[in-house]
RNA sequence: GGUCUCAUCGUCUAGUGGCCUAGGACACUUGGUUCUCAUCCAAGAGAUCGCGGGUUCGACUCCCGCUGAGACCGCCA
């Protein structure tokens, strides 16, 4: 779909009845490519037109989410826009308008069937082996009749009458689409407490909004259908659809919190990924470049992005993936951006504190795990080394093949060097430290490890040299005098 | 039950009739680098392209059927 028209218009509309999810990001996503793709307009709609279930704090963890990803909206929320306001709660003026209008003409009618007949109605057909439908008991009901109802003040919804016939589209990812409208029935556009609900609201939102595409799930695809027929009984011209495909558990069952880390802030933000690394997974899962390149900044993506690229099957989130793209993106990160970013995730009072007044190492540590972290949140136990003195077995002083009488060797001996050396720098440690050992008729793995385990107290850590030049001479020293004491 | 969608290595995917003895990435295995772990590098294993029919000189690619999976059929969105 070359496009040159600049007044491109999508939007993304959530629902804050629950965490920002991972599946909702992605939709966000790739309207908020698109939209920019052809400098276009990426308006943020919050639909929170079920009262019972929407909070404020999911607003918020929306606002939040979408903000720390770096999706922003150039209409919405906090920013307003020319459609404003950009909340469904506050525009029910605007729904009521609509059915006034379509109840006038005759395009939707009162319902007075209580939810008990539906109920029974539906077990009914479905006893049946027939399609749940609704059969239009108040669809021709006589002015009389309804007045009565009114006057004995019986609860009513609002359903629009559906005309029987094909309603054709053509779907910017599926293709043509057809559906026949006579297998559903009249829905319901309105609640009995005058609510109005999704089909209407989002209808006369895209319309009022002037959105031109929508892009949103396959579980929207046969919706459309309905929205097209409402579209036009409310003489809308209907935007272009698209529908993307689902992200699914393991198990191929769609993607739920039950099975999977869904929330964006609770189960990724929190636990150490980064924004760069989830936009570039999310993207990729449904959409590729045609290339072998898979690592693309937020701007990138803007640049390679299209829609036809986009495919139309569901994909299983690929938990191992996004983890490694998360260790990707950490390798490759400033390292003053890296320290940063973990100190926000330090939970030692020590280390906090530490980060705080002596940047500087607190920053060299970070450099010495840059390599060895796939979360931010893992920092902070690789560290931690540099910023408590180690407590361990005497036992993993002893390198492989190794005996203690030798490893008490190696200290001596490693003390000595490192009192004698010049400069103190990486190089020249590493020289002095190989030379010392073959001196005493060490290995150099007798002697590397021996100090390695003195100064981290770890099976498994920073290399040797790197880890004496950020712990300094004094420290190192002390560490490995007191591993010496270890040892009897 | 009806309607719709989808179907290539375990996973994400490339592939738009001959370039495919099917390419890449993650995960996995092995080797190299090495003081450990990781990184990095190299190699390997892994897909009779869901199944069955067609069309064609030729099909992963087109058509039909089947099977399987998913979505929707709410006074949720």
């Amino acid at each position: 779909m070359a496009n040159d028209n600049k007044s491109i218009r999508v939007r993304f509309a959530p629902s804050p009845t629950g965490q920002f999810h991972i599946g909702s990001a992605r939709a966000a996503l790739f309207n908020f490519l698109y939209a920019k793709k052809f400098a276009g307009t990426f308006i943020l709609r919050i639909e929170d037109t079920d009262r019972q279930r929407s909070e404020d704090q999911f607003v918020k963890d929306i606002l939040d989410c979408l903000l720390w990803l770096g999706i922003g909206w150039d209409e919405g929320p906090q920013v307003g826009g020319p459609a404003a306001p950009y909340f469904q709660s506050e525009r029910l003026a605007m729904y009521q308008k609509c059915v006034d209008q379509l109840l006038a003409e005759k395009k939707a009618y009162k319902c007075f069937c209580s939810p008990e007949e539906l109920t029974k109605e539906k077990e009914a057909q479905q006893k049946k082996g027939a399609a749940p439908k609704y059969t239009g008991t108040c669809r021709d009901l006589k002015p009389e009749a309804i007045a009565k109802l009114e006057a004995a003040k019986k609860p009513f919804s609002i359903r629009f009458k559906v005309d029987g016939r094909k309603v054709k589209f053509d779907d910017m990812i599926h293709g043509p689409m057809e559906f026949d409208a006579n297998l559903f029935g009249d829905f319901v556009i309105t609640r009995t407490d005058g609510s109005p609900l999704f089909l209407l609201t989002n209808t006369v939102d895209d319309n009022a909004m002037q959105v031109t595409h929508v892009l949103r799930g396959d579980d929207h695809l046969s919706n459309t259908a309905k929205q097209i027929l409402l579209a036009e009984g409310l003489n809308f011209l209907s935007p272009q659809f698209g529908h993307l495909p689902l992200i699914m558990n393991p198990d191929r069952s769609k993607l739920s919190k039950r099975k999977n880390p869904v929330s964006v802030s609770a189960d990724y933000r929190q636990s150490g990924y980064l924004p760069e690394a989830i936009v570039n997974y999310l993207a990729l899962l449904g959409w590729n470049p045609g290339t072998d390149r898979e690592i693309f900044t937020l701007h990138e993506l803007i640049e390679e992005f299209s829609i036809e690229r986009v495919n139309n099957s569901n994909a299983i989130f690929d938990h191992d993936k996004l983890l490694w793209m998360n260790g990707h993106y950490i390798r490759h990160m400033a390292v003053g951006d890296l320290a940063a970013r973990a100190s926000e995730f330090l939970t030692q009072a020590a280390i906090k504190k530490a980060s705080r007044e002596r940047p500087e190492f607190f920053l060299q540590a970070v450099s010495l795990v840059q390599d060895r972290i796939k979360l931010l949140s893992e920092v902070e136990e690789h560290i931690a080394f540099c910023f408590v003195t180690p407590e361990y077995d005497a036992k993993l002083l002893i390198a492989k093949k190794s005996d203690e009488a030798r490893t008490k060797t190696a200290l001596t001996a490693a003390t000595e060097a490192l009192t004698k050396i010049s400069a103190y720098t990486l190089d020249e440690l590493e020289v002095a430290l190989r030379a010392t050992a073959r001196h005493h008729g060490l290995t150099d793995g007798e002697m590397l490890w021996t100090v390695r385990a003195a100064l981290t107290g770890l099976p498994a850590s920073p290399g040797v040299f790197e880890v004496l030049e950020v712990l300094g001479r004094d420290e190192s020293l002390k560490r490995i005098a007191s591993a010496s004491k270890k040892l009897t």
